[in-house]
RNA sequence: UCCUCAGUAGCUCAAUGGCAGAGCAUUCGGCUGUUAACCGAAGGGUUGUAGGUUCGAGUCCUACCUGAGGAGCCA
C-alpha cells in the first residue's frame, strides 16, 4: 500500500515539486520481512535484515563508502564497500545526502576495530527521499539558527540523549507514584479564575462567555481529588505568562504534583527526598549512555539519597548573612524575602546534595499555605534546591485546612471569593491537614543532564520570544 | 519592564577607517577501514534596517529591528 503512495507522490513531482526526488522505483526491501532496529543488532549478528532510517553523516575513501544511519533507536555505520554491490547500488549509495531517507539491506557485525560495536555490511540500498541541502551541518551553530530549526536539531545526537533522559525522569515519576499507592486524577489547563493569584498567567475569551485562564498548577484541584482519593497526583503541561527571560524558564512547562490528604509538611519532606532520589537513581542505571554522551560528571548524582539536608528558612538567612560578610555574595539579605537566584545558587552550593529549606515567611508564599501553629509568621512550606546552581526544582508544603483563616487570605489577597467556593467547601466536608508540591520536570532533567538552559529538555520549547517552530 | 553583549556567504567566525576572507555545507575530482575523515578545485556577499560623520565606513555616531545572557518573578 505504501508503495502505491509513493509512486503517486513521485508523479506529482512532474508537476513542479522539486523536493520529490522520491522515486521507490522498487518495494523489495520496503516490505522486508526482516526489518531490524540498530539497537537490536547484537541479536542479529551473520544475518540479512533491513534497517529503515536517514543518513546521519557520510564518510567515503575511495571504494569503500561509510554511512551513519540514525532509525531512532540508534545510530549505526553502514559500510559499502564497491566490489560487493552492483553498480546501482554504489551509484545510489555515493549520491545520498545527509538526512536522506534510506533502508539499507545488509548483514550487522561486530567492527573490525572496536569490540562491542555493531556495524552493517551493506548488500543493497533504496532511496526512500533524496534530502536537498540539510541546514544543520556537522559543525557548531548557534543558538538562534538551532532553535529556528528545532524541528530538525531533535536529530541530533545530543538532542537524542537529553529528550530519552527526560523519558526515563517521566517514566521514573510515575513508576514511583504508581507503586506507592498515588492515582493519576489529572487537573483542569482551561480554568475560571487565577490559581494563586501571584503570577501572570495567559488569558483567553471562553466563548463570549467570561475569561478562562490556562492552568498554572493544578494544586486546587489536586486538594479536592486527594479528599477524594486519599494520595492523588497530576502530570502535565502548566503556562505562566511571566516575562521571565533565563535559562531555567519556559512559559509552557510540564510539572507533576502530588497531593496528600492527612500529610503534613514532614511528610511532603519525606516523600520529596524519596521521590528525587528514585528518579535520579532510576537516571542514573538506565541512562548511562546517554549522560556520557552529554559529558555528565554523575559522580555528583551519585550522592543524592536520603536524608537531604532540611534548613529552615531562619537558617539559611543566617547562612546568606554569613556569605555576604564574607564577601561571596553582592547583596545582603533580610528576613522575610524571597531568594533570588545568587542566594539559591549559595545556598545549594553549601551542600552535596538537593537541600530543603522550609517554613518561609509567610507574607512571600502564595495564599493557601498553612501557618506554623508555633510560629504564625512562617508557613508550612518547603523548597528543594538542586545542587550545582540549577535552582528551586520543588515547591510544596501543608494546605490551609482552616475554612475561617482560609476566607480571610483570600480576602487579604483580594481574590474573588465566589471562584472560591468549590475549594472553601473542601474545609466544610472533612477537612483534614494535607499536603503536596509540585516539581518542575525541565529543571528536574537540566539538572540531571548538566545542560546549561532549560530549552534542550522539551521537545518544542516555548518562552518569551518564541513561539515557533 | 530594566541592564549588558552581539548581528558579515546556507552555517560558525575573521578582516588597523583603505581590494570582504577562512573552515564547514553544496558541486566536481582523488583515496579499500573512515570516526565532526582527509587531499585538490569551483560556485556562493545589498556586511540586520534607516540616517549621519568622512576623500573613503563591515569598522565611528544616532535611532530602530532581531537575538543572546542576566535581573525581577517563578517550577
Amino acid at each position: 500500500m505504501l508503495c502505491v503512495v509513493r509512486h503517486a507522490m513521485s508523479r506529482s513531482s512532474v508537476y513542479g515539486n522539486d523536493h520529490a526526488s522520491t522515486t521507490l522505483s522498487r518495494c523489495a526491501l520496503m516490505t522486508s520481512m526482516n526489518h531490524v532496529r540498530i539497537a537490536d543488532f547484537a541479536a542479529w549478528l551473520g544475518q540479512e535484515i533491513v534497517v529503515k532510517g536517514w543518513l546521519y553523516n557520510a564518510r567515503s575513501s575511495g571504494k569503500l563508502l561509510f554511512l551513519e544511519v540514525r532509525d531512532g533507536s540508534g545510530i549505526a555505520q553502514v559500510v559499502v564497500a564497491k566490489n560487493a554491490v552492483s553498480e546501482d547500488v554504489w551509484s545510489r549509495a555515493s549520491a545520498l545526502t545527509q538526512e536522506s531517507s534510506v533502508i539499507v539491506a545488509g548483514t550487522p557485525r561486530e567492527h573490525p576495530k572496536r569490540p562491542g560495536v555493531y556495524e552493517l555490511d551493506a548488500r543493497d540500498i533504496e532511496v526512500v527521499q533524496l534530502a536537498q541541502d540539510y541546514p544543520i551541518t556537522p559543525k557548531e551553530h548557534g543558538v538562534e539558527f538551532l532553535m529556528d530549526h528545532r524541528h530538525l536539531w531533535l536529530r541530533s545526537r545530543r538532542q537524542h540523549a537529553i529528550l530519552r533522559v527526560r523519558h526515563e525522569v517521566v517514566r521514573a515519576i510515575r513508576d514511583f507514584l504508581d507503586d506507592d499507592g498515588f492515582i493519576l486524577a489529572d487537573t483542569p489547563i482551561l480554568t475560571p479564575a487565577a490559581c494563586e493569584g501571584t503570577t501572570t498567567l495567559f488569558e483567553l475569551d471562553y466563548f463570549g462567555d467570561g475569561k478562562a485562564y490556562l492552568a498554572q498548577s493544578g494544586q486546587l484541584y489536586n486538594e479536592a481529588t486527594a479528599a477524594a482519593f486519599g494520595k492523588v497526583y497530576c502530570f502535565g503541561p502548566t503556562f505562566r505568562a511571566e516575562k521571565s527571560k533565563t535559562r531555567r524558564h519556559l512559559t509552557e512547562f510540564w510539572m507533576v504534583e502530588p497531593e496528600v490528604a492527612y500529610a503534613t509538611l514532614d511528610d511532603m519532606m519525606t516523600l520529596a527526598e524519596r521521590f528525587l532520589s528514585f528518579i535520579v537513581a532510576r537516571v542514573l542505571d538506565r541512562r548511562k549512555e546517554e549522560l556520557k554522551l552529554l559529558e555528565r560528571d554523575t559522580s555528583k548524582l551519585e550522592a543524592v539519597a536520603p536524608p537531604f539536608p532540611r534548613l529552615p528558612y531562619d537558617e539559611a538567612v543566617r547562612m546568606l548573612r554569613e556569605g555576604y560578610v564574607a564577601g561571596k555574595l553582592e547583596h545582603d539579605f533580610a528576613w522575610g524575602g524571597d531568594f533570588g537566584a545568587p542566594d539559591e545558587t549559595y545556598l545549594a552550593q553549601q551542600f552535596d546534595r538537593p537541600v530543603i529549606v522550609h517554613r518561609y515567611p509567610g507574607q512571600v508564599k502564595a495564599f493557601y499555605m498553612e501557618e506554623d501553629p508555633e510560629r504564625p509568621e512562617v508557613a508550612l512550606c518547603m523548597d528543594v534546591l538542586a545542587p550545582e546552581g540549577y535552582g528551586e526544582i520543588i515547591g510544596g508544603g501543608q494546605r490551609m485546612q482552616s475554612y475561617d483563616k482560609l476566607v480571610e487570605r483570600l480576602a487579604a489577597h483580594n481574590l474573588p471569593r465566589e471562584a472560591f467556593e468549590w475549594y472553601l467547601d473542601l474545609r466544610k466536608y472533612g477537612a483534614v491537614p494535607h499536603a503536596g508540591f509540585g516539581m518542575g520536570v525541565e529543571r528536574c532533567v537540566a539538572w540531571l543532564c548538566g545542560l546549561e538552559h532549560v530549552r534542550e529538555t522539551i521537545p518544542f520549547p516555548r518562552m518569551l520570544y518564541r513561539l515557533r517552530p
